[in-house]
DNA sequence: TATTGTTATACTCTATAACTATA
DNA sequence: TATAGTTATAGAGTATAACAATA
C-alpha cells in the first residue's frame, strides 16, 4: 500500500502541533522557544548557558533573547557562578515552574485531543514508535530552524 | 508512562528525515522544495501556478524560484494557456519524471531503513496513525517555514 | 476593474564574527 | 591565551506590496 512520504506526513502533523501549541503558549505570554528553554530547566539548573544551549540543541547566541525574555518575566534567573564568574547558572524560579506546569498540562490535553482519532492500540504503538525512532541516533548540534 | 512532548519528538524525527532526504536530493541537484513541487506534478499538470502553489501549500511568490530552477534544468515546462493567456500550465517533462522517480525510490529506501528499528506491527501502526492524523483537518494555507 | 504571474521592498530569522569580562 | 556570554554584521528566508500583461 502506498502512502505519502514521511517528510510530507511529519511536516504536516508537526505544523498542526505547533499551531495548537503556540495558541496555548501565547495565552501564557510565551513564545515557542521560550517554552523549550523553560522546559529544559525542569530537569535541574543549567551550570552554564552553553550547556543549556546544547541541552536544547540551540545556538548559544540564539538562546540569549529567550533568556532575556524569561528573566524579565522572572521565570528564570541568571546568576554568576562564584567558582568561575564567567559562567552564569540558569535556574527556574518557582513562578517559572508554575507557568511551565500550567502550559505543560494544557499541551498534554491538546495532544490527547489530537490523538483521539486513533484507537488505543494504534495510539500506544504510535507513541512507542516515535520514542523509539528519536532515540536512534546522536542528535545533531544546535543549528537550523527546527 | 510519561514521554517527551509530541512537538519534541516530531521535530526531532522530521529533522532527521530532512537531513537524509537533502542528502539524496543534493545528488540529483535538487533542493527540498524543488522536489516537493516536482512531486506535486506527478498527479498531473497544474492548470495554473496559483493552483500548484495551493497544491503544495506554498505561497505563489515563493514557488517561482523553484519553477525557474526546475525549468532551467528542463524538468518542468511553463506554457501559457491558449484559453486564458494569463495562466501558465505547469507540466513535468519525461526527464523530470525520471529524476523524480529516482529520488522517490531512494527516499522510499531511506524511509525503510529509518523505520527498521520498529517491529512489523508497530511500523504498520505508526504509518497508519500518521496517515490518519494528517487526514483529520483542513490544511492550513501556504505560509510559514514548514 | 479583476486576476495571473512577476518583481521589489521590508521584515524576521539564522550564522558568523567581533567584543567584554573573566580565567 | 582561552573561554562564557554578549553584541553587531551579514546573509537567507519569508511576507507584503507594487507592477505588467491579459481578461
Amino acid at each position: 500500500m502506498d502512502r505519502p512520504e514521511l517528510g510530507v506526513l511529519l511536516s504536516q502533523l508537526l505544523r498542526e502541533v505547533i499551531r495548537r501549541e503556540e495558541e496555548i503558549l501565547a495565552r501564557a505570554g510565551l513564545q515557542m522557544w521560550d517554552y523549550v528553554v523553560l522546559a529544559a530547566l525542569t530537569d535541574g539548573d543549567a551550570p552554564t548557558q552553553s550547556q543549556l544551549a546544547a541541552r536544547t540543541r540551540r545556538d548559544k547566541t540564539r538562546l540569549i533573547g529567550n533568556l532575556d525574555h524569561l528573566e524579565d518575566r522572572r521565570l528564570v534567573t541568571r546568576s554568576p557562578d562564584p567558582a568561575d564568574r564567567r559562567n552564569r547558572v540558569v535556574a527556574m524560579t518557582s513562578s517559572g515552574r508554575a507557568v511551565w506546569q500550567r502550559c505543560h498540562e494544557q499541551i498534554t490535553a491538546m495532544e490527547k485531543e489530537l490523538l483521539r482519532p486513533l484507537d488505543r492500540a494504534d495510539r500506544a504503538a504510535f507513541e512507542r514508535a516515535l520514542v523509539r525512532l528519536t532515540a536512534v541516533d546522536a542528535r545533531t548540534p544546535g543549528k537550523g530552524r527546527l
